[in-house]
Parts: structure tokens; C-alpha cells; sequence
DNA sequence: GAGCTTTCGCTACGACCCGTAGCGTAACTG
DNA sequence: CAGTTACGCTACGGGTCGTAGCGAAAGCTC
């Protein structure tokens, strides 16, 4: 998860856990008042209590920083079982809402990915801590799905990539671009389009 | 579309056209090489051809000169009629698609997204200069849908705002997140969902 | 404990970019 | 012509970057 050397040394002074989580912590912080754009790692350095030389040698810069300290906000995420697949989904876009509604997710999020298309490491760094965790969501839920016979037993893996694209994107695009609130009201109405298209639902 | 004075002054030298279009074909270029974060305005000016005061006489700092910048991709796009929702929709999900594909729309549209997100007025910069024109598309293909008998004559103004942060939001997510590129085959898969639904597509 | 290794906090540094001020010149109006 | 505004250029203080060097601290092995 982080950028230390692959297989920890078995002399020498450990590095300090604490240090880690203060520094992740004052990221996030710095992401509330700041924002990306004026964070600065010696603010973040003094904020955590640390030197900035110990900042550098853990992180390879912004990026990699802000990505971690956003990460460890979508671990939360799980999907709940509550009986239909209509209600699993709810469920869980207002779980992922939610998180995007704070602002450290917001700016972060956004501004890593930003980054992201121009740096392949990166990106690899955001999937695999990010966003390739959250899939699973989807796989649970439409296995259980498939239990109660709400969907056919076909298993194309690919559908789990447009189904992940489209929620995530849905979600992400309302609260962070159309700037406007993803709660109940409008988690139903995506969720019932989701599951009947537009030729079903209110046109 | 630009931070000059409200009205433009009768008297004086005025400014050069020549020198917004200078200004801002340099900056997608910087964006391309650069990214955001490395794009600095000093190069832009240089790049232009014109002095960094001037530049800073017109923009009040690098996120509104970006907004500018990567607005004027938005603009070609167009809803075509090929005589059925499922086509049109087709159709501009791949303009679109094509738009985000290229560098300086990817980097320059997340970062100043992300920017965004603590800026109220830059929100508004980019909703009135990107995203709701863009509203526009939805609008007319469910005009035509519905002229065309495809969609019931319907017509709640929350269900355009849902349908618009379902396409976009998965586009882009598919192609800046996922970093799959947004194909044929992939908008036909997509659109099908839009259109029928999880029940009705393969699960 | 002694000795080794690595991390830690601290300071200092050159390099870069920021955003603005000041100046003389260019372009356009009445 | 005078008046007004934009332009190019130079220079500046202020801030951040990322790194180097130092002595001290914290572990491990013997």
C-alpha cells in the first residue's frame, strides 16, 4: 500500500506505524482546507508532527500521498443484503454517496485521477488500492441476485465492468460535477432505471 | 466565456483575438506534453507568443484559463438522427467518447473538476461553459424518441438531469478511470442497458 | 551490555514558479 | 492631435520543491 522498499528489513530502526497514520491523517486534513492544489507536503509534515524528510522517504510525492489517504476512506464499503436486488443496490450507492459527500474524498479523488492520465504507475496505484477492491461489490450482489432469480445465471465478466462503470460513474458525476446530492430520492430513481431502462421508467 | 471586463470599452487599443486563440491553443498543447499539475503559466505565455502579463490580464489563474481551454472541445458536439433512440444514443456516446480520448480534454477536465469541488464560482464557470450545454443532447433525442412513439410523452425535468449523469458519468468513468477506451462494442452494450435495463440484458 | 543498521528531526540549499509592479511602446478613438 | 487602453519586457519578494548533510534515537544481533 505504500512505497517503502518491498521486503522490510530485519535490522535497523522500524519505521514508525504511528508516523504513517499521522501523516495519513493530516493529508486528509490538509485535503479538507486546502484542497489539492494548495496542499503542500511541508504543511502536511508539520500537521502530522513529522519532518518533511521523513514525508519523502515513504511517499514518492503528492500524488502517491493523497491516493493512499484517500483509499483508506472506501474500505468502509460493503454491500448489504436486504432481501431484493433493488434494495442491495440502494444500499450501497448511498454507502458510496456518502463517501463522496466529504470533502477530503472529493477533492482527492478527483485531483488523483486528474493526475492519473498521465502517469500509467499511478493509475495502476489507484486500481489496485481503489477502485479494482470495489468490484467485488458488484460480483456479490449480483450473485445473490442470480440466487433469488432476479437475474439469469449468465456470467459474462465483462457486464461487471459496465455495471461497476455505470454506477460508479452515476454517482460520481451527480455529486461531483452536477454538484448535487445523491440521496434517497434520487439513489431510487437511478436504481429503478438501472434495473427496468428508460423504457420502463418515467420518460 | 472569458474574465474581461463586463463591457467591452469603446476606447483604447483593444485586444487581440488573435492572442485568446494564441492562448489557449498553447495551453491544450501544455496540457498534452505537461499534464495539469506541471503546466505552469510562464510556459503557456511562451508557448502563445505573448507576454505572461497579458495572460494575466485576461484569465484570473490557470484553472479559468483551462476551463476556457477545454470548453471549446465540447462545442462540436452533436445528436445525430439516425431514426431510432437506440442509434442517436449510440451516436453521441461515441463523439463524446472520442472528445474524452484526447489528452488535453482528459487531464484538463478531471483536474479542474477536482479544482471544483472548493471553488464554488469555478463550478458554475464550468456548468454554464461545459455541462449544461451539453443538456442540450438529452433534451432533443427524447423529443425525438418521443415524437417517434419510443418513449411515453412524459416529460419530469428530473428525469433529464438522472439520464445525463448516467451517460456521462459512465463515459467518462469508463474512459478515465477504467482507462478502457469507450468502443463500439462497449456504447452498444451500454446503450442496451440504458435502453432495457439489468432485467432485460444479459446478466 | 557493545556494535551495527536504519530511521528520525533538523537545517540549509539552489531551483523553480508565482503573481505583481513599473516602464516605454503600440493600437485605436474622437 | 490628445486620450485611453493593451502590449512586451524586466525585475522583484515570497513561497514551494526535493535533496543533502548532520547528530541523535531506536531497534536488532551477538
Amino acid at each position: 500500500m505504500q512505497s517503502r522498499t518491498p521486503a522490510s528489513r530485519a535490522t535497523g530502526r522500524p519505521r514508525s506505524a504511528t508516523a504513517d497514520a499521522a501523516i495519513l491523517a493530516a493529508t486528509r486534513e490538509a485535503l479538507v482546507e486546502l484542497g489539492w492544489s494548495k496542499l503542500t507536503l511541508g504543511d502536511v509534515a508539520t500537521r502530522a508532527g513529522v519532518a518533511k524528510t521523513t514525508l519523502y522517504r515513504r511517499w514518492a510525492g503528492k500524488n502517491e500521498l493523497v491516493v493512499d489517504a484517500v483509499a483508506e476512506l472506501f474500505d468502509e464499503l460493503e454491500i448489504p443484503n436486504r432481501g431484493s436486488l433493488a434494495a442491495d443496490i440502494e444500499g450501497v450507492v448511498l454507502q458510496f454517496a456518502a463517501i463522496l459527500a466529504r470533502p477530503e474524498a472529493r477533492s482527492g479523488l478527483m485531483a488523483v485521477l486528474a493526475e492519473s492520465t498521465r502517469d500509467d504507475a499511478l493509475r495502476e496505484r489507484i486500481r489496485t488500492s481503489i477502485v479494482e477492491r470495489q468490484k467485488r461489490l458488484v460480483l456479490e450482489g449480483r450473485t445473490r441476485a442470480q440466487a433469488r432469480g432476479e437475474l439469469p445465471p449468465e456470467s459474462d465478466p465483462t457486464t461487471v465492468d459496465l455495471i461497476f462503470d455505470v454506477v460508479a460513474g452515476a454517482v460520481i458525476h451527480r455529486t461531483l460535477v452536477s454538484a448535487e446530492p445523491a440521496d434517497e430520492q434520487w439513489v431510487r430513481a437511478f436504481t429503478r432505471l438501472l434495473l427496468v431502462g428508460l423504457g420502463g421508467a418515467a420518460g
